[in-house]
DNA sequence: AATTCCTATTTGTAGGACAAATATATTTAT
DNA sequence: ATAAATATATTTGTCCTACAAATAGGAATT
């Protein structure tokens, strides 16, 4: 039994095949694969191990299994994994820094998609969504009233996988803003008295205004806090 | 047996309960998780369903497992599971759309993180880049001279896991360039008559004179026939 | 105190068994 | 002849036992 970090089990290897066995054959979803003996003859190894791999495949999304059936190639939704990997607790500073980075930019980078989506229905309901905000602090809301805009916006921009993805990103932000809430804190004091802090109210009069580049700088300020987290923390 | 598409399996749960575990007594990187006898009896399930659900996190990297030592907890890579799924092969037209837009959101939206990076070294690189490249076509490059100019860029943005994102979302947009070759034929013919193609070199003039918004614009242009598809393509 | 050896534990793999589901074939009823 | 009911065979999901290989930790030796 090889078991080191640098080799690979059968059921790695058997994954593997399964998959090259799809691309290979130019399965699309709805395609039959061979069953659970078939792989297990096909390789030479034991039932159990192709099932350590199919129920990898199956988590992934990339297949279903029926009784009697067999197993059939599904179109897979992008995420599943990402979903269940992403616990703050796991996550190393950097990769905590690489994913508000990746919020950052995706935040700042759908802008031209939400202008050429946005209604006047959208902006009344971002209006709502303003209204019934309350501030906690400085430059702070409620997880539930900042993440209630943002979503809205993520909405407009219109692509279901940047929506999911910020979904699943979402624990993570919330673990940093509370986790770091000593570094956060006098950044946002100082924006406050340099009379730059920038709030949805103001996003919302760029989007209202249709200036998707002042949209663009008010939102770049607006999270602003962020971006001097990523670039200047230091652990200790 | 339960086996419908709405009904979890044992694996199912055990893996639930495993990440459940984790989150529960607080594991990070380095702790040990009970061994697979353990969580067998604890759950009052075979050892082969666990091994299933272990051999799911493994897969994900969450978990490492050694012959005697047990299973401990890892620092998962977050894309494991992404990379495996991403078969172009598999996806519906909607979702190279959403990745599409991932992809123009990303290029666009690391913009600030570009202009804050960049070197005179990088410049350097991307001159270098630009003039071994060579053109095929009206507004095309060979896929290896396109992906080396833009992952350089990414390079620059200095992000690991939007850099992983990119490289794994590449054989996407290769596949979508190739399979909709004749959607985007005609609309680079049009932007040429127009005089409106933006190459990597209007681009790298962008960089070097500090133009964050000019930069933004001229990405945005060279990108336009993928905005185009995105927006306007339909199947038959 | 350092080294070697031994032992017990734990994962990785194999193979057999059976229940539950269900696609397909067969029989029965209308 | 068609529809409904039944039987059969197949396949996944689960459980069990067994053993090899690795190895952590203790015991024995130098």
């Amino acid at each position: 039994m090889k078991n080191s970090l640098h080799t690979t089990t059968l059921a790695d290897q058997a994954e593997e095949k399964i998959i090259e066995y799809i691309k290979e054959h130019h399965l699309v979803p709805g395609d039959a694969l061979p069953n659970e003996m078939q792989f297990s003859e096909m390789m030479g190894i034991s039932r159990n191990v192709v099932r350590e791999a199919m129920s990898r495949l199956r988590m992934l999304g990339l297949i279903q299994s029926r009784t009697k059936r067999g197993i059939v190639v599904t179109e897979p939704p992008l995420l599943n994994g990402f979903s269940k990997v992403l616990d703050p607790q796991l996550l190393s500073i950097n990769t905590l820094k690489d994913m508000m980075g990746m919020r950052l930019a995706l935040e700042i980078g759908i802008t031209d998609f939400i202008f050429a989506n946005i209604t006047n229905v959208d902006l009344k309901e971002l209006d709502e969504i303003v209204a019934r905000q309350k501030a906690i602090g400085i430059n702070n809301l409620s997880i539930e009233d900042e993440l209630k805009f943002h979503l809205k916006i993520y909405e407009i921009a219109g692509n279901q996988f940047i929506m999911k993805f910020q979904e699943l990103m979402h624990p993570v932000f919330v673990f940093s803003k509370q986790n770091y809430e000593n570094y956060f804190q006098p950044i946002n004091r100082k924006l406050q008295e340099e009379n730059k802090i920038i709030t949805h109210v103001d996003i919302l009069e760029k989007l209202k205004n249709r200036d998707a580049e002042g949209y663009r700088n008010a939102m770049r300020m607006h999270l602003h806090p962020y971006w001097e987290f990523l670039y200047n923390y230091t652990e200790k």
